[in-house]
DNA sequence: TTGTGTTTTACGACCTCC
DNA sequence: GGAGGTCGTAAAACACAA
C-alpha cells in the first residue's frame, strides 16, 4: 500500500498547483501549468456528452495528461456553477470557491438557465445526455442510492452515481489520479458515497484511462520519443515510493507552484 | 420493441508496501 | 496483516440501429 505517501504527502501526483482545500472546484480552478499544450484530455468522455460550445479551461497537465476535461468543462459549464444549482440535499453545501469563481463568458448564462426535464424526466445519465443538466435536478434520486451499499447480494445489484457525484469525482480525477485518504474522506461524506465507492471509482477510471490510453497508442501510428523534457510521470501505476517525480520537483525548492499547507510535511 | 454494443458500478484474485 | 494498487469480470444501465 502507499499509504504513507497519501497520509505524508498528501500531494497532488501530477504537475499543477495544489488544490484549493475546498471542494467542488470548476476544471479550471485548477490552474494550468506551463507545459505545451496538448490533445484534448478526455476525448473519449462520454458521460456529459452534452457538448455545448464554451471556453476551454486551461490545460492542467503536461501529456500524458495535457489537457485538462475540457468535455465536462464545456458540458458543464463552469464549475461553480454546477453545484450551486444543484438541489440536491447533500451533506454539503455549494461550497464559498464556486461562488468566488467567475463565470467566464459562454453561450448562454449559464447552467440555471438551460431548461430542465419535467419531474417525470428519466434520472439516468443516459437520459442526461439527451436533456442538458438534468443531473442538477435528479442528485436525489440517485444519489440516495450512491451510499446504499448495494451489492451483488441484495436487490439492486448497482446504483447510478448521479452526475453531480461524478462530476465533483471527475474534478478530483482531474486533479489527480490517486486520492488521498484524506480527500476521500472529504469526498465521500460530501457526496454521500463510501469511502469504498469513492476508492472503486477511482480504480475504474484509472482503469478506463488506461483502457483509453491503450486505444489511442493502437489506433495511432507509431510516434518517436518526446523529447526529455516532455517526459512525464505515466499514470498507469500507484506513485511508488513516496513521491512520484513529478511531487518531488512540485515540491522542489524551484516550483513556482504555491503548495498547499496540509500538502506540506 | 428488440437485439446488440458500450459504459458504469462493484467485486474477487493477486500483488506490493509498510 | 491491512490497505490499496492492477487486472479481469459480472451485471445493470444506457445508446442506438433495425
Amino acid at each position: 500500500m502507499y499509504v504513507g505517501y497519501v497520509l505524508d504527502k498528501d500531494s497532488p501526483v501530477y504537475p499543477g498547483p495544489a488544490r484549493p482545500a475546498s471542494l467542488s472546484l470548476g476544471p479550471q480552478a485548477y490552474g494550468p501549468p506551463p507545459p505545451p499544450p496538448g490533445p484534448p484530455q478526455y476525448p473519449d468522455f462520454t458521460g456529459y456528452s452534452h457538448v455545448e460550445p464554451g471556453p476551454v479551461p486551461p490545460a492542467a497537465w503536461s501529456a500524458p495528461f495535457s489537457a485538462p476535461k475540457d468535455e465536462w468543462a464545456a458540458a458543464y459549464g463552469p464549475g461553480p456553477t454546477a453545484p450551486t444549482a444543484s438541489p440536491a440535499p447533500l451533506a454539503f453545501g455549494p461550497p464559498p470557491d464556486f461562488g468566488a469563481v467567475p463565470t467566464p463568458p459562454g453561450p448562454g448564462p449559464g447552467l440555471l438557465a438551460q431548461p430542465l426535464g419535467g419531474p417525470g424526466t428519466p434520472s439516468s445519465p443516459g437520459a442526461q445526455r439527451r436533456t442538458p443538466y438534468e443531473w442538477m435536478r435528479r442528485s436525489v434520486a440517485a444519489g440516495g442510492g450512491g451510499g446504499s451499499g448495494k451489492t451483488r447480494t441484495k436487490d439492486k445489484y448497482r446504483v447510478v452515481y448521479t452526475d453531480h457525484q461524478r462530476l465533483e469525482l471527475e474534478k478530483e480525477f482531474h486533479y489527480s489520479r490517486y486520492i488521498t485518504i484524506r480527500r476521500k474522506s472529504e469526498l465521500a461524506a460530501n457526496l454521500g458515497l463510501t469511502e469504498r465507492q469513492v476508492k472503486i471509482w477511482f480504480q475504474n477510471r484509472r482503469a478506463k484511462e488506461r483502457k483509453v490510453n491503450k486505444k489511442k497508442q493502437q489506433q495511432q501510428p507509431p510516434q518517436p520519443p518526446p523529447p526529455a523534457h516532455d517526459i512525464t510521470p505515466t499514470p498507469a501505476g500507484p506513485p511508488l515510493g513516496g513521491l512520484c517525480p513529478s511531487s518531488a520537483s512540485l515540491l522542489g525548492a524551484s516550483s513556482p507552484v504555491p503548495v498547499k499547507e496540509e500538502y506540506l510535511p
